[in-house]
RNA sequence: UCCUCUGUAGCUCAGCGGUAGAGCGGGUGGCUGUUAACCACUAGGUCGUUGGUUCGAUCCCAACCGGAGGAGCCA
């Protein structure tokens, strides 16, 4: 007999009838006369109750050892529950033991730190809060694809290994053979020249944009930082879309629409999953993304919010500064105390952003946007791209880079070059959001800190 | 990289200058259409590592290792 998911069997308006279900147990409920066992699939949040008499052929073999973390297969049929708590239930009439699981499975009923979840990354997606974040993690991964693509976006791989050296957005792992235990530099590189894992497909994603219009990059990125921190990991996926023919204001629409419908599309098709990060993880989740689903963001400029902050009253333990960037204490007070809502703070001084940043006419500052969200700061970055040639090649010589390891990138500018926009949204940081997780870590399969590269 | 906190049973923690306890989990028995079930009994620990102080250290000190939070950097 076929399959059926526990999803379908809870949904369902009507019994299914006889059916066969395949999971693991979450628990188990004895008395004389049958057991209780709580079935999850993964399919859903909720468990499937299966009543199995004792009376069942192979109950000593298949149910009496059938605890915490063993893996079942159970036929029978779905009758309407006596108890509380449930529609349906399981009325087994063959119980199968798949996998038994000994005495010392580790995960308990109980609630564990997140910790401790962290150092059994391979089993933590059997609890309800990490099957909960990894279902809400693939429906916004899909969320994302289903944005751009409806509205016209190519998505494009930009390459994982890259010989841009000075991307400017953070230390990059170097990419070496080994010759046994040795690595292979100088001379005799692989690809004839040092070679890095990518920090950001941004400037691949502008020639592309420079072709098909809009597009848009979703992958892994790394950072070498050595950050130590709830919101960094060294290993994290990023989109990054880049629209042809857009200017900043488009550019901040762009992102402004993207959160607001990634949000709405988690409230709409993750219900369950979210009420259940909005009992156990955090109380005022759902209130929080119908907010930002519902309510237009702020915009400020970067001088409006520096004069802003000036005028608050509040002393923070950096001052602000006109000319220095934003700490993450100012970032806060915008979007949690003064806006209370997610704010865009755009046109930043042209000495704090990189090369390729569309300078202002006021000569002071550039076509940059930040979206902070409240909770966890700068959630996107972007910017409008200098098109301009000869000011492009300004900006490089004032930041000291060379230019031939610019020459396809700055090629863009002297080929048809068109004004163009896009920024990067940190897909880890967006989960953060709308699962009211507070660590990176959490939202991260297997996740790459620091000193931590297990699994 | 800097600052702060932390490391005691499988998990979460308490404790004390004279070598340790609870709850949960595990095991055994009982009971019940149960649902983080309940009741009784029971087994688990060279108190992160290495030095130092001391008659004596899990407890005090130092270094190191691991974990967490914050800062910087950013996504």
């Amino acid at each position: 007999m076929s399959r059926i998911r526990v999803v379908e069997i809870l949904r369902s308006e009507t019994s299914p009838g006889h059916i066969t279900v395949k999971g693991w147990v979450r628990t188990k409920r004895d008395s004389k006369a049958f057991s209780f066992l709580e079935l999850n699939d993964g399919s859903c949040l909720g468990n499937l109750q299966i009543v199995a008499d004792a009376s069942l052929p192979g109950y000593e073999e298949a149910v009496v050892p059938a605890r915490t973390g063993a893996s079942i297969e159970v036929e029978g049929t779905i009758v309407a529950s006596q108890g509380e708590g449930q529609k349906w239930e399981l009325q087994a009439s063959r119980v199968v033991l798949v996998g038994a699981a000994p005495e010392d499975y580790p995960l308990q009923k109980k609630g564990h730190t997140m910790e401790f979840m962290r150092s059994i990354a391979h089993l933590r997606p059997r609890s309800n809060l990490f099957g909960a974040v990894f279902r809400i993690r693939s429906r916004m991964a899909y969320a994302i694809h289903q944005f751009f693509q409806e509205r016209g976006f190519v998505y494009v791989h930009t390459p994982i290994i890259t010989g841009s050296d000075c991307e400017g957005a953070g230390e990059m792992f170097r990419v070496v053979t080994m010759e046994g235990e040795t690595m292979r530099t100088g001379g005799d590189e692989f690809f004839g020249k040092p070679t890095y894992l990518t920090v950001s497909g941004q400037l691949e994603g502008e020639t592309f944009a420079c072709a098909l219009s809009n597009i848009y990059t979703f992958g892994p990125t790394f950072r070498a930082e050595n950050s130590h921190t709830s919101r960094h990991a060294a290993e994290f996926w990023m989109i990054e879309p880049e629209v042809a023919f857009c200017d900043l204001d488009g550019d901040m629409a762009l992102a402004e629409e993207m959160v607001k419908d990634l949000v709405n599309d988690a409230l709409v098709n993750c219900a369950e999953d979210l009420d259940f990060c909005n009992r156990f993880v955090d109380k005022g989740l759902i209130e929080r993304l119908e907010f930002v689903r519902d309510r237009a963001f702020e915009r400020v400029s970067y001088t409006e919010a520096v004069a802003l902050l000036l005028a608050s009253g509040q002393t923070f333990e950096y001052p602000v500064e006109y000319g220095h960037a934003l700490q993450s204490e100012h970032e806060r007070y915008l979007t949690e105390h003064h806006f209370r809502c997610p704010t865009t703070v755009y046109n930043y001084p042209k000495e704090i952003k990189p090369f390729y940043m569309r300078r202002n006419d006021d000569g002071k500052t550039v076509a940059a946007m930040d979206l902070l969200v409240p909770g966890i700061g700068e959630i996107v970055g972007g910017s409008q791209r200098e098109e301009r040639l000869e000011v492009l090649l300004a900006n490089l010589r004032e930041q000291g880079l060379e230019e031939s390891a610019y020459d396809w990138y700055v090629d863009l500018r002297r080929y048809g070059s068109v004004p163009h926009a896009g920024f990067g949204l940190g897909f880890e940081r967006l989960l953060m959001f709308v699962t009211g997780v507070g660590n990176i870590r959490d939202v991260i399969p297997f996740p790459r800190t620091p000193g931590t590269a297990e699994f």
